[in-house]
DNA sequence: CGTTAGGGGTAGGGTTGG
DNA sequence: TCCAACCCTACCCCTAAC
């Protein structure tokens, strides 16, 4: 192929990162041109090392912030399987897969409303996502959001639901603009979590009441 | 752990394949653009598509075209960058390119039919219910619900929320339709208390997610 | 023009979990 | 053990800004 993928050595990167301690990280070509290091680096464009830098960056000082996320669950992971397998989670489900809240406050109903600032909109470049939803949607969404991340982001910023939304709805809003796997609605818990465990999204406890049993009469 | 492995399934791969005859193997994100394929692989970046269809292709052809490209490449590997150094490596390369697209897995066309389906995006029916209450439902809930517990129950019905319905939803519900007071909310409580109690209704505690505050950023 | 910043994309080698 | 799914890194392209 075109470019054989030349994986930098140890002297090239020693080789970069002296260059700017000495020229300062952005005058590739100065680095380059300095007889100091060109004897290393000839084999290296401009770009290229601003590329290198670049990906030597993102590994040093932020970690990726994907990268923590997943270390992160892996040092919390371990204990739990517990499964929640209940693999035809068909309509009834609710309860169980939210076991991990606390018993929920009584006084909750109080609080509610202060969330009521935090969801909403927030807006940002996403602004126009929104909107176009009513209209265009699928297509919009599959635009700014291919991955389930940014679905699940997507569907509650849409749902605009004033105390957050439930597991059950966002899926029901996902599923009506997308073809949905056999195991959707694990893959959607298993997001959820991650999501909440890396500080994209918050999760609350709240009440909710149903009618009693009683047959299908009409209250 | 946080992203369960997610196994192709049958449409997906068909998706794929379609795709990748369409606008051709290497155009991922394309493929993914494309609303004709987009409603089912959404929960895959163009990474994803890329890895896959490296997988297939091994599958394909027996003998794992992925060994034997890397087995290629070290053959002809070795020779070095021959200067060039001076000029920005930008605008070279292109030729090598587009020969070296890999043949597609054979039987791709056979299954080429079943992907047509599966595109559009499908409406749920629970759309009906809601905007039927809009017109009807002051008049109907009017005449079986005069008092506050029977409008909650009718609330919580007419709601139709797969999970059960929170307080602030029944509230907002019933204020649409109805004069509130202005302790309504103290009112509303102190009935689903009372109603909690006297099992006329349950009560359960879920979860509920809403986007993290983080910065503007959108994710 | 040339260079840089930075977003985005693809290929290919390597890693890993089921 | 094996391999499909996933990750990491190198390279490329583009555009805006200077």
């Amino acid at each position: 192929m075109g470019a054989p993928k030349q994986k930098w050595t140890q002297e090239e990167e020693a080789a970069l990162k002296a260059g700017v301690v000495k020229h300062g990280a952005g005058k590739w070509r100065t680095i380059l041109k300095d007889p100091e290091f060109s004897t290393v680096l000839y084999l290296r464009s401009n770009v290229d090392l601003k590329d290198k830098w670049r990906n030597m960056s993102v590994m040093a000082n932020g970690w990726g912030s994907r990268d923590k996320a997943r270390v992160a669950l892996k040092r919390i992971h371990q204990v739990p399987k517990q499964d929640e397998n209940a693999t035809a989670s068909a309509s009834v489900a609710v309860q169980s897969d939210e076991e991990t809240v606390d018993a929920m406050p009584a006084e909750i109903s109080a609080d509610m409303q202060q969330t009521l600032q935090i969801s909403g909109p927030k807006r940002c470049t996403s602004l126009v996502n929104n909107h176009v939803l009513e209209s265009v949607c699928a297509t919009v969404i599959a635009i700014h959001a291919c991955r389930l991340d940014n679905l699940i982001m997507e569907a509650i910023a849409g749902l605009k639901e004033p105390g957050g939304s439930n597991k059950t709805t966002i899926g029901t809003y996902i599923e009506e603009q997308f073809w949905a796997p056999p195991d959707f609605k694990r893959l959607l818990s298993a997001k959820l979590k991650t999501l909440t465990a890396n500080g994209k999204l918050i999760k609350f406890a709240i009440a909710v009441w149903q009618g009693a049993v009683v047959g299908g009469a009409c209250y």
